[in-house]
DNA sequence: ACGTGTTTACGTGCGC
DNA sequence: GCGCACGTAAACACGT
């Protein structure tokens, strides 16, 4: 786990907001993903002023996590136990703070505006996104399907092959501090924030995804029934107490609209194919993606969100 | 009991 | 002024 500076700030608030500091606890663990409790030992380990008055920045905190649609929750295994769940960064959060801020957001987060998007955008586009997707995702699971990472805990290491920095890195975040005291200028965050290392951050969030078999060549044909969300995740289990099921990356508001809006699915497309290929091939995210694909790596997951709101308006 | 997670409500500050 | 992001408080449900 990167060490990155400590006692930053003194005793003074550090400024930023509860989002980005949350978002730096995350990004600071090789795994992508951490359990609240955490996230908290993070933010008290290098901010001194939130080892006071830890009752009320704590519910703010859990508020942010609950409220902001870019930290998704990540349930425990059966064999991980423990109290609460982990909670990682959405995969299209990465231009939440494209101005460069990291007191307040050029805009808040939200899993629908990529759907809105696709929603305003034609028809047939939109269909023959999704069978390059469903081709491009197939060939990736195929790809992936032998030479997974075999992680069996959220403690395991992770391959960190990438050069890649998110956005949220602890070292884009502190170093730049220390670089630029008081500056908040964070000029390299679209280009960042462009090849989002998708894969690397499953097979690190979700190791047990990828154990379990829930992810295979096999998979998506089996879940074409509908019942699994673009996640491929079982939809009664993107409800609370969905414990009991492999850890998945869900929203963590899924709206009754996002989830009818399976029916505008193409019929011949298993859902879980509308999702990114790219967020699963093990080949670097400019490799994967084409020139005409409309999305990049940062984007696909928010696309992939948008398939389940086609229809919604 | 306590920690965690969700939701609602309200106030504040900032940008347009 | 308005909308939005953010911070805070509080209530409640649920799991360990």
């Amino acid at each position: 786990m990167p060490r990155p500076g400590r006692n930053t700030y003194s005793d003074q608030k550090p400024p930023y907001s509860y989002i980005s500091l949350t978002a730096m606890a995350i990004q600071s663990c090789p795994e992508k993903m951490l359990p609240l409790s955490e996230i908290y030992k993070f933010i008290m380990d290098r901010f001194p002023y939130y080892r006071e008055n830890t009752q009320r920045w704590q519910n703010s905190l859990r508020h942010n996590l609950s409220f902001n649609d870019c930290f998704i929750k990540i349930p425990r295994r059966p064999d991980q136990p423990g109290k609460g769940s982990f909670w990682a960064l959405h995969p299209s959060c990465g231009d939440m703070f494209e101005n460069g801020s990291f007191l307040r957001r050029r805009k808040r987060f939200k899993v629908l505006m990529a759907a809105e998007r696709l929603a305003q955008s034609k028809q047939s586009e939109a269909a023959h996104y999704l069978q390059q997707q469903a081709k491009l995702r197939l060939s990736a699971l195929a790809a992936t399907g032998t030479h997974l990472p075999q992680m069996s805990g959220y403690n395991l290491g992770v391959s960190q092959s990438s050069t890649f920095k998110h956005p949220f890195a602890i070292e884009n975040i502190i170093a730049r501090e220390y670089k630029v005291p008081g500056s908040l200028a964070f000029s390299t965050m679209q280009s960042m924030s462009a090849g989002y290392p998708l894969h690397n951050q499953l097979t690190s969030a979700w190791p047990h995804m990828y154990n379990t078999g829930v992810i295979d060549t096999v998979a998506p044909i089996s879940m074409a029934g509908g019942d699994y969300s673009a996640y491929g995740m079982p939809l009664k289990s993107l409800c609370h107490g969905g414990q009991t099921l492999p850890a998945i990356p869900v929203p963590i508001k899924p709206t009754p609209t996002s989830m009818s809006g399976f029916s505008a699915m193409p019929p011949h497309i298993p859902a879980f194919l509308s999702n990114s290929p790219q967020s699963l091939s093990p080949t670097s995210p400019q490799t994967a993606t084409s020139q005409s694909s409309p999305a990049t790596p940062s984007e696909s997951l928010t696309n992939s969100s948008s398939m389940q709101s086609v229809a919604v308006h």
